[in-house]
DNA sequence: GGTCACACGTGATAC
DNA sequence: TGTATCACGTGTGAC
């Protein structure tokens, strides 16, 4: 069977590449020439018996379906092209199909969401070293962005006022609020959710806002322990 | 315009569906008649002239097609659904267009991933509380799976040729090991490379055996702590 | 009315 | 061979 370089074997297209003034000049498959001679569902077509001018409705259908083209093109490609960054970035060969590197997605996303979610856990006692992480969890329900703030750092009983009032300037609703503190450690863990006007990039504010403020904490230096108060707060 | 309600449309289909026996009984589309008395490419159609039997040529070839039809349907179906999976899976309203998930799919992977590397760094002090973790990081250059693992407890000196043996019954290959002690507590860090084969599956097995590792530590209790002694060891 | 995104059927191709 | 995947052009509905 002999194939056609371009199908171009679309019903509008073949009548108007051989009744309307023709200015892209495409591929005309010969077995369609009688096409349009026939009797049939396209006898009443709109263009029928239209003049050929500078600007036909011809040229504008064609042009019109051209553009189609080229947009779908250009749709596949976008796509594709994410397919593609989804390659490298997943432990897999460039040559999966498809269908396998998108269910390889979907159980990687899936991975990462519960080791990121078990890492910070809510209940986690204070270390020994100063840390802070951010994580942007999921969207709730109601497509509010959330944020997982866990702070580590020396006891100050005075953190906390100063930790609400950094939230507030940032526009972070405090959901849930846990502190832990042990041997004179403490450990803050906030689950936030953001405001509307929030992107993904916010973890980078709240990462340095709780950096500094635990900067200032570490700058009123009281190295006593006290290993002797445990205690465990939760503000629900 | 008069649309079509199944675009059977193809050449070959035409001409099976007008010259062979026809068992399908598919929409013919009436602008389609004439096609196959035309002169043309298809004049040398290898079925030209065939005899009708009971299972002829267009009979198979119509079967073939489909055939095709239906897998490729099969297939679009295949990837929607990893996609709709996607869909639940990541922040976003189910109406978002492919490429503009896959983008989000992106981002979401790349900001996952680092994530899960600066949590886990490989030169953490010991914490106070008993932590195992096992993170499966990206693939190495040679397409070996890697993971991370991370074990904190009562420092033991006899722990690391265990986790040593431990690794080996596992078939893992142990790329670099840093072992943190700090007031009596310790901090193991594994770099671990698994062998062909291994599967993602293979984080639960060594989380297992990491686990009743530091629960036969646990049972040999040395309440000691020695907050003298801190070291800092790497091998590499 | 024009743009956008989607599903569809199809030809090509790889194995 | 049959049986996968892929890109393509197209029809169509939504906004």
């Amino acid at each position: 069977m002999q194939p056609h370089p371009s199908p171009e074997n679309s019903y509008l297209y073949q009548y108007l590449s051989e009744n309307g003034t023709f200015n892209i000049a495409p591929y005309t498959f010969p077995a369609m020439q009688s096409f349009c001679s026939s009797s049939g569902s396209y006898q009443n077509y709109p263009f029928e018996g239209s003049v050929v001018t500078d600007i036909t409705p011809q040229d504008r259908a064609l042009a019109a379906l051209r553009n189609h083209k080229e947009a779908e093109k250009r749709r596949r490609e976008r796509i594709n092209s994410h397919l593609d960054k989804l390659r490298t970035l997943l432990p897999c060969n460039s040559k999966i199909d498809k269908a396998s590197l998108l269910a390889k997605v979907v159980q990687r996303v899936k991975e990462l969401k519960q080791q990121t979610s078990q890492i910070s856990g809510l209940d986690s006692f204070p270390s020994e070293t100063d840390e802070i992480s951010v994580l942007s969890e999921e969207y709730s329900s109601d497509g509010q962005l959330i944020f997982k703030a866990s702070l580590c750092c020396e006891d100050r009983s005075d953190l906390l006022p100063e930790l609400i009032q950094t939230l507030k300037s940032l526009h972070l609703k405090t959901l849930r609020a846990e502190m832990v503190t042990l041997g004179g450690r403490m450990r803050n863990v906030l689950l936030v959710s953001a405001e509307k006007d929030h992107s993904i990039e916010s973890v980078h504010f709240l990462q340095n806002a709780l950096k500094s403020l635990m900067e200032r904490s570490n700058s009123t230096d009281r190295s006593k322990r006290r290993r002797v108060l445990d205690r465990k707060l939760i503000i629900q």
